[in-house]
DNA sequence: AGCACGCCGACT
DNA sequence: GTCGGCGTGCTC
């Protein structure tokens, strides 16, 4: 027997199979997808099983070993993994690598940590106790045939070890799973009439396309999926629930398992090594039929899936482009469904402009929910103009916001206030008019290099000194601003001395369980006002809040990127979704310096389609997504000179090759050079280019064995 | 990714 | 003469 073996190194040179012969006392065992061990060159390493065959024409090494009982590669993810291959162009071991949780991974030298548990079986039935708590003990096993140790151990420790002594019982050692999920008595809630209309349409799945849900905040788009899912598992199927990291709190977690109990497993980043892999193995072994859990669940090992779930769907936590594969969950999840035959639910209440342009181009099955539950309108939204307030006050908070902080305290209400770090002091404001410099090419913010005082646009490379004084105002009073949350902690403390304030920031929850603590204490009262960045933004639900504020509404709105409008209009839906939830109706106060950005001004109507408009003529009239596909290649080396000199050839190429497609850039990376590898970008923009991923991977080729050049690429960036 | 091989410059 | 720099090529 022969196995072509897929070996764990990521690199171009070596990603293919190699053939092994198998040794005959292992041929059993062997099965696709499956790990062995190999030598390879001088080394030893572990690969994946991609073939079995009869034989081969050279002469083969023989397998070391076999590493699993069990298939950790169905004939799905193996498909799957030359999907994405051929899609991302990434490396064939690095598309199977990011499927597995770390212990599975094909990594020679790992511990696999299975945690054994010890149970006792009853040996010799004739026996008869000698004592009070043996007797119990025996009468445990006259219902059950395995009992664990530790319920045997509250009757009584000396009656156990004497039973096993005599051989009466037996110990055995099975694999025990680490989470325990307890149903608990959360009643299904009463769908409204719009909510079923949703659930028969995604479970009758009458459109073959992906459903779009569009629902405002409020609409109870997790109860829907709760009943979707509840008619999926009726049906005998599997489900997957996508949430973005952030959201994927131990309160989301804890109302699935109320529902549902142990049928669902948890997939997220505060489980420790050992846990991810439990929770896959009850995946795998199809204990599990629901699971929740961020970007890379996407590749849960379920069997028969019945429906594919994306909240959040506009989240770009669910593009992976920091490394290899450069995916896209909801392209994955797009695919799975396909493979299953089973409808998908992409939900968002600020739908990414892809998936609405799909919708709206009958790519999608739009589905809308418009109304709240508790039937309240969404809350009034407040625009405070910075440029008039922000003179009247040192402080961040105007006095608009805080007359009403103090007048929602003393009605004993609750407050939440969010300051918006995303984008945090790389641009350049004018205090005087509040104007951001842009790019005369790209209509993108300049970011600022403090290093050489320069103004650039990482898009296309355009320079520029930072000028004394403002280009539109012309006074001299240019600056790079940022507050953090601290510094308005203080202000409150100082302006509402009597007001208790719950700071909640990646610093203060950083400790595990720190963030459920906080939002209970919160919950209960014992605070008035929480505040915090992005992390208050999300899916919270509190009754008593009735105010929020946004203390700066502007920082993602100067983010240079073009999605910074999109990012700047779903953020403050999401926080100003906050407000008002139970029965008490609720206000929103954003702080902003641009108060005419439509970014801004229509989140004061909720008015997402609106904003979907305007924003779709900015993209049409840039060249950006959805009118076009971008692409990014990032080159990287050591030698900034010669990398230049690169890139330049590979631009050239790029024009000689391509047809239909801008090319932007070379341009060195806002950040150049990072631990000393400097980094150039080029952008591609096209509608349609049969041979793009053809001649990406001729590059790619012609620099494999360039160890001076690293080419990443990345199709359709979330940012760049 | 490692590791060996091989071709040049610098040195006890 | 020999040590060692790294560019090139190979791993079943």
């Amino acid at each position: 027997m022969v196995v072509g073996v897929l070996v764990e190194i990521s690199n171009q040179n070596v990603d293919r199979v190699f053939d092994y012969l198998v040794p005959e006392n292992f041929e059993d065992s062997i099965r696709l997808g499956i790990r062995v061990l190999v030598p390879f060159g001088k080394q030893t390493l572990e690969g994946f099983v991609l073939e079995i065959k009869k034989e081969s024409s050279r002469e083969l090494k023989e397998i070391y070993s076999v590493v699993d009982e069990d298939i950790i590669l169905n004939e799905e993810l193996l498909l799957l993994g030359k999907q994405i291959q051929k899609d991302t162009l990434s490396t064939l071991i690095s598309a199977y690598q990011v499927m597995l949780p770390k212990a599975l991974k094909a990594k020679a030298g790992t511990i696999v940590n299975k945690k054994m548990h010890v149970f006792y079986r009853l040996n010799e039935k004739e026996y008869i106790g000698k004592t009070i708590p043996q007797k119990k003990i025996l009468e445990l096993f006259q219902s059950r045939e395995e009992i664990p140790r530790e319920e045997l151990l509250k009757i009584s420790t000396s009656a156990l070890s004497t039973l096993v002594d005599k051989g009466i019982l037996v110990p055995i050692e099975k694999e025990d799973y680490r989470m325990k999920y307890e149903a608990g008595n959360e009643e299904k809630k009463e769908l409204t009439k719009a909510q079923q209309d949703v659930v028969d349409a995604v479970v009758s799945n009458s459109s073959s396309l992906p459903f779009l849900l569009f629902g405002v905040t409020g609409s109870g788009k997790t109860e829907v999926y709760m009943h979707i899912i509840e008619e999926v598992l009726k049906d005998g199927k599997t489900a997957i629930l996508l949430v973005p990291e952030i959201s994927l709190t131990p309160q989301m977690v804890e109302q699935f398992s109320n529902r549902f109990g142990n049928q669902i497993a948890a997939l997220h980043s505060a489980l420790s090594d050992g846990e991810k892999y439990d929770e896959w193995r009850r995946i795998a072994r199809g204990e599990a039929n629901i699971v929740i859990g961020a970007r890379s669940a996407i590749f849960a090992p379920l069997k028969n899936i019945g429906v594919i779930i994306m909240d959040e769907e506009h989240s770009d936590s669910y593009k992976q482009g920091d490394k290899d594969p450069r995916y896209h969950a909801r392209d994955i999840a797009i695919w799975r469904a396909k493979y299953h035959s089973c409808p998908i639910l992409l939900g968002s209440a600020t739908p990414s402009l892809e998936s609405m342009a799909r919708a709206q181009k009958g790519v999608y099955h739009l589905l809308t929910l418009k109304e709240r539950v508790n039937g309240k309108a969404l809350p009034e939204v407040s625009i405070i103009d910075m440029n008039l307030e922000a003179k009247k006050t040192p402080y961040h908070l105007t006095p608009i916001l805080l007359n009403e902080i103090q007048e929602c305290i003393d009605r004993g209400e609750q407050a939440i206030l969010f300051l918006n770090r995303r984008g945090f002091s790389t641009f350049v404001t004018c205090k005087n008019c509040s104007d951001t410099i842009k790019c005369p090419n790209c209509d993108i913010t300049l970011t600022y290099h403090k290093s050489n005082k320069m103004l650039r646009c990482h898009y296309c490379g355009y320079a520029t000194p930072l000028p004394k004084v403002c280009p539109s105002c012309g006074e001299e009073s240019l600056s790079d601003l940022g507050v953090g949350t601290e510094k308005i902690e203080e202000e409150l403390y100082k302006l509402l001395p009597y007001a208790k304030v719950l700071r909640m920031d990646v610093d203060t929850t950083s400790r595990k369980g720190a963030h459920k603590k906080m939002i209970d204490a919160f919950r209960n009262h014992e605070y008035d006002i929480l505040l915090g960045t992005q992390i208050v933004a999300k899916g919270l639900d509190f009754s008593d809040v009735t105010l929020v504020g946004v203390i700066n509404a502007d920082t993602s709105l100067n983010i240079p990127d073009f999605r910074s409008s999109e990012n700047t209009y779903s953020l403050l839906s999401q926080v100003a979704g906050r407000s008002g939830r139970s029965k008490k109706s609720g206000k929103v106060f954003i702080q902003t310096f641009n108060p005419d950005h439509y970014a801004i001004s229509y989140v004061k109507n909720h008015d997402y389609l609106g904003f979907y408009h305007q924003e779709m003529l900015v993209r049409r009239k840039l060249g950006y997504p959805p009118f076009y596909y971008l692409c990014y290649l990032k080159i990287s080396g050591k030698d900034a000179n010669y990398l230049f000199q690169e890139s330049l050839k590979i631009k050239r190429s790029l024009d000689r090759n391509l047809v239909h497609t801008t090319i932007l850039g070379p341009t060195s990376l806002a950040v150049f050079k990072v631990n000393n590898i400097y980094r150039y970008g080029i952008i591609l923009k096209y509608k349609k280019e049969e041979n793009l991923r053809d001649i990406l991977l001729k590059i790619k080729n012609h620099y494999k064995t360039n160890l001076k050049v690293k080419i990443d690429i990345d199709f359709s960036p979330s940012h760049f």
